[in-house]
DNA sequence: AGCACGCCGACT
DNA sequence: GTCGGCGTGCTC
């Protein structure tokens, strides 16, 4: 016999390096290779880190002695099937490190190392020498807590129901041991049956939810293309009462700001089971809770925001992603992983249907549906009695704006008004003034820590004009009695944020409630909802950023007032037309849920632009068709696959000096000496090519172009110099091929250890 | 990421 | 004379 080493456990660390570290196990244990999953501490360095168990096996062969595990955390594995492997894909996916992702997996209690909650219901029974004593006991309330235990154990929540105040008695008679508290087996309690309400569809809802109900029993991924007010809702309720009736689990994805007491009320209301929510408020403990219930298969239906992706489902039915082409599903800083993306490979490895509903559908996902990849389901009318919106372009060039108002929208909302109805006023800018400007010498307010190519950044007029704040790196100062440059008194805060047209319309309608909802006065969580339901169904103004553009119903809105997109028309960043057609849909979504049809203003100086033409003749998916044949001839997603490296440092060389070594690695991870498996292909094929024009290159199949380093978009932030280096390829494999084997060597440079850098897969914002 | 180790300025 | 700045190197 050989004396190999004994097995070790190759553990995954919550560390951005890529790779496991060795441990024996704890003395008198041995590794197995069914102890993948399971928890572990670990001593590291002069620390102590929780860690999973990633894989069994001899030492590797290079490695230090490895050291022994300080204690094994979890008897049967905390990670396994289903989910283990999904994060093992999106490690790989995003080129984070495992450990990294296991650990954002995890809510946090399981991540320190806890133990998983133990869900089992409580109950209390009698004692045989508490049946003994039972005819001796003085009357009073032990004895009638005694009297009734005696008929059989009761579980704790019934107890609450049916004897006050039972608890202090309880624990009198655990004391001289006639009672004791037990658990009672899951198993052993009736889960209540589903009591969902009949729910009402239309001939279109219908059709749809039966299509979802046809897919139930394996994967299939589905778009619900609804217009505004079509009842996308309502097919998900029945998808997921259907999904209970056959005894399984149903997980809803909604945006940060979907996730309303309102929202959950519905859910629960209609499903008849109890709907656990899970969303950024939540307490750590009850977070933890959550998951165990679902992981041992109890709990049956959550609805929670982008890091519910994450849940186990260990009975899984049905996954829903409401509002998918919402921006709030990509995370933007540790794992860069997009929520939506990663429950579409759930499903298709839980073998469930994966209902992606919007009613205006990421680009994305209306090409997959175009080329079949998706079913595409859509819901092409209002449910019930709404009318959809008129919408017309109020053109205000060489007009009198008054806080970024026309005189023509002043009239128009004085007339909703004097008719009974409310209005909105969009705009997408908070605060009080975008700029603050000196008239006499052309000095403006800028941020000393943040800057673009082309000047600083505008610092924001807050506070009713005194105050200065950089929406970018949050400083603030107050605005100066005099200019700084030529010491005169000619300041003026130029434009309107949705501060100073609060200001403007309660002077012009002071009988007339004036509420405004932005980033700066809705900061809780249900301060929105609480906010809405005080200002009632009453005639008066809503004003407010994005935070207006969904929830809540407001069946008194006869008029939307969009102002201020001129600058969205014209932005830099590839996705900017999608984003801001999205938005204005969904904002003119706002009117027409009242009984009369509502009516929608987009006041603008570019009336001809083909954004708004496209938007206003053919709606969203005139736009799209046309957005997306733009994309495709500039080689743009999702026509292409793009990665963005970045870096950030004090000094800009550093920043650069990291992104031209990592682009040498990138380079030489195709280069003839350097090729293995895809990359050969993409090379024979003669693929490889650098690129310095504008746009993105078509290239040949499976090319990858990189392009840059380049200055970020704002290059100064917060005082670090930013910079970045996009990786583009139409096709996917080309694209992680050229990673994979870059980036070891790229970890290890040593101009990385000088900088901030991180790997964005697939990234929404360019910056 | 942390954390230790290691060489150069203003303070008990 | 020390406390502490963060550069650099390492973690099974």
């Amino acid at each position: 016999m050989s004396d190999a080493p004994p097995a070790v456990w190759r553990v995954a660390l919550p560390l951005p390096l890529p790779r496991l570290f060795d441990y024996r196990p704890p003395a008198d244990a041995a590794a197995d290779p069914a102890d993948v999953g399971v928890r572990v501490r670990v001593p590291f360095g002069s620390r102590e880190l929780v860690g999973v168990v990633a894989g069994v096996g001899a030492p590797e062969p290079d490695a230090p002695e490895p050291k022994a595990a300080l204690a094994r955390l979890d008897p049967t594995p905390l990670l396994h099937g289903e989910l283990l492997e999904s994060l093992h894909w999106l490690a790989r996916y995003t080129h984070a490190p495992l450990g990294e992702v296991l650990a954002t997996a995890l809510p946090a209690p399981l991540r320190r190392g806890e133990p998983v909650p133990d869900l089992r219901a409580r109950a209390w029974r009698l004692t045989e020498a508490g049946a003994t004593a039972l005819p001796r006991l003085r009357p009073g309330r032990p004895r009638r807590l005694a009297e009734r235990l005696a008929a059989g154990p009761a579980a704790e929540d019934a107890l609450d129901l049916d004897l006050d105040g039972w608890r202090e008695p309880a624990r009198a008679l655990a004391r001289r041991g006639l009672a004791e508290r037990i658990a009672l087996d899951p198993a052993a309690v009736a889960a209540p049956a589903p009591r969902p309400a009949p729910i009402r569809l239309n001939p279109e809802q219908q059709a749809a939810a039966q299509a979802v109900r046809a897919a139930a029993g394996g994967f299939a991924a589905m778009l619900l293309d609804g217009v505004t007010g079509s009842g996308k809702t309502e097919v998900y309720l029945d998808a997921i009462a259907d999904c209970l009736a056959r005894g399984r689990q149903a997980l809803v994805l909604v945006p940060e700001i979907g996730l309303t007491p309102q929202t959950l009320a519905r859910f629960r209301a209609r499903l008849g089971v109890p709907v656990h929510a899970l969303h950024s408020g939540l307490a750590d403990g009850e977070r933890a809770r959550t998951w165990a219930a679902f992981a041992s298969g109890q709990a049956r239906v959550a609805v929670g925001t982008r890091s519910a992706a994450f849940l186990p489902l260990p009975r899984a039915g049905l996954i829903v992603v409401d509002e998918e082409h919402d921006a709030s599903f990509k995370q933007l800083d540790g794992i860069r992983y997009h929520a939506r993306d990663f429950l579409l490979v759930r499903g298709k490895a839980l073998g469930v249907p994966v209902l992606l509903g919007s009613a205006t559908p990421s680009l994305e996902s209306l090409r997959n549906a175009q080329v079949g990849r998706y079913a595409h389901l859509r819901l092409r009318a209002r449910a019930g009695e709404a009318r959809p919106p008129q919408v017309r372009v109020l053109d205000v060039r060489k007009r009198p704006l008054e806080a970024g108002l026309s005189p023509e929208l002043l009239q128009l909302i004085e007339r909703a008004l004097a008719e009974g109805g409310q209005a909105l006023v969009f705009r997408n800018r908070r605060g009080y003034a975008p700029v603050l400007l000196c008239h006499d010498c052309g000095w403006s307010a800028h941020c000393h820590r943040c800057s673009t190519p082309l000047k600083p950044t505008a610092m924001t007029v807050h506070g009713g004009g005194r105050r200065l704040q950089c929406h970018h790196c949050g400083a603030r100062r107050p605005v100066p009695d005099a200019c700084p440059d030529c010491g005169g008194l000619a300041l003026q805060a130029q434009g309107a944020g949705t501060e100073r047209i609060e200001e403007a319309l309660a002077a012009r309608f002071p009988g007339f409630p004036v509420l405004r909802i932005d980033r700066g006065t809705t900061q809780r969580r249900d301060a929105l909802e609480q906010a809405l339901a005080k200002f009632g169904d009453r005639p008066g103004i809503l004003v407010g950023t994005q935070m207006l553009a969904k929830g809540h119903d407001l069946p008194n809105l006869t008029l939307v007032a969009v102002v201020g997109i001129d600058e969205g028309l014209f932005s830099a960043d590839f996705r900017a037309p999608e984003r801001l057609a999205q938005l204005l849909i969904q904002v003119a979504g706002r009117a027409g849920r009242a009984q009369r049809p509502g009516e929608v203003l987009l006041q603008t100086h570019h009336p001809g632009h083909p954004l708004l033409a496209t938007l206003l003749a053919g709606g969203y998916h005139a736009f799209a068709e046309n957005e997306l044949a733009l994309r495709e001839a500039a080689g743009f997603p999702p026509f292409a696959h793009l990665a963005l490296l970045r870096a950030e440092a004090k000094r800009a060389e550093a920043a650069d000096a990291f992104l031209h070594a990592a682009k040498a690695q990138l380079e030489a991870a195709a280069s003839p000496s350097g090729l293995r498996g895809e990359a050969v292909r993409m090379r024979a094929a003669g693929a490889w090519r650098e690129n310095r024009d504008e746009g993105l290159p078509a290239g040949g199949r499976g090319a990858l172009a990189l392009h840059g380093p380049l200055p970020a978009p704002m290059p100064r932030r917060a005082g670090f110099q930013r910079a970045q280096l996009l990786l583009s390829a139409p096709e996917r494999r080309a694209l992680h091929a050229a990673l994979d084997a870059a980036l070891p060597a790229i970890h290890a440079l040593p101009e990385a250890r000088r900088v901030r850098w991180s790997l964005d897969v697939d990234p929404v914002d360019l910056y």
